[in-house]
DNA sequence: CCCCTGCTTCGGCATATGTCTAAAGCATAG
DNA sequence: CTATGCTTTAGACATATGCCGAAGCAGGGG
């Protein structure tokens, strides 16, 4: 598209699919798992047969203290991308799949090179 | 899982998917998108018919000074999802697929409900 | 040549984030 | 009821992040 210099150099947008609420709410989503660790304990709980861990096996993944670990927990709970459940002792994790299968959604159409 | 109490509570990690060092590769991936301006940024990009967009027209989007969006496009290309390039007056920007599609590829395997 | 416009870079500030230590719940064992 | 162990909460600190105003760089037109 051609314009003449000081004018609007391009059309308007032409389609807009992420309205601002929609960018703040999956923002939130996405900030719980852009962290090294958040991403491993996801990945960690994921791919535990059964689809539950418990903490105390967590912990002993990473250089770093229980505080720390029941944090990024609590993170991505609140997210609602992990549920947690206390069965005596110890506390259970499994993930929300729905959840996270939002953050996978949101790339397809993204990935596509033109707004086609 | 039945065991007694002091000691271990579960079977060890029976496959960790994601390792440190991939963890924290994707995690500053993710970090790039996690941000409500840069994700609107991208789609905004990423749905302009021809696959590019000119700042010009990215900055009318937002009510934040350029010096901000223009610092916000430097993360996004930075982390590779986005390229850019002056033409003349104005700069240009398209978004890299094959990047923004190992953000979604991502979250597949991570949406299955247990290690299965 | 100078100026005007578009975009980026620089420096500073307010807030958010990740981590720790210390202390407090909670459940089981004796 | 007390003791022990697992987990969470609270408080504090260093660093990272997001924002702006001012200045710098690049290209086009008098």
């Amino acid at each position: 598209m051609t314009v003449a210099a000081g004018q609007q150099c391009c059309a308007p947008i032409a389609r807009e699919p992420l309205s601002e609420s929609a960018a703040a709410d999956l923002a939130a989503l996405l900030k719980a798992v852009a962290d090294p660790v958040r991403l491993r304990l996801l990945s960690l709980i994921a791919s535990h047969p059964g689809g539950e861990v418990c903490v105390c096996d967590l912990t002993g993944a990473f250089d770093l203290t229980a505080p720390t670990i029941s944090h990024h927990l609590k993170v991505l709970r609140t997210a609602g991308l992990i549920g947690g459940e206390r069965r005596g002792t110890w506390v259970y994790y499994w993930v929300v799949p729905a959840q996270v299968a939002r953050l996978g959604e949101l790339f397809i159409p993204l990935a596509q090179p033109a707004g086609a």
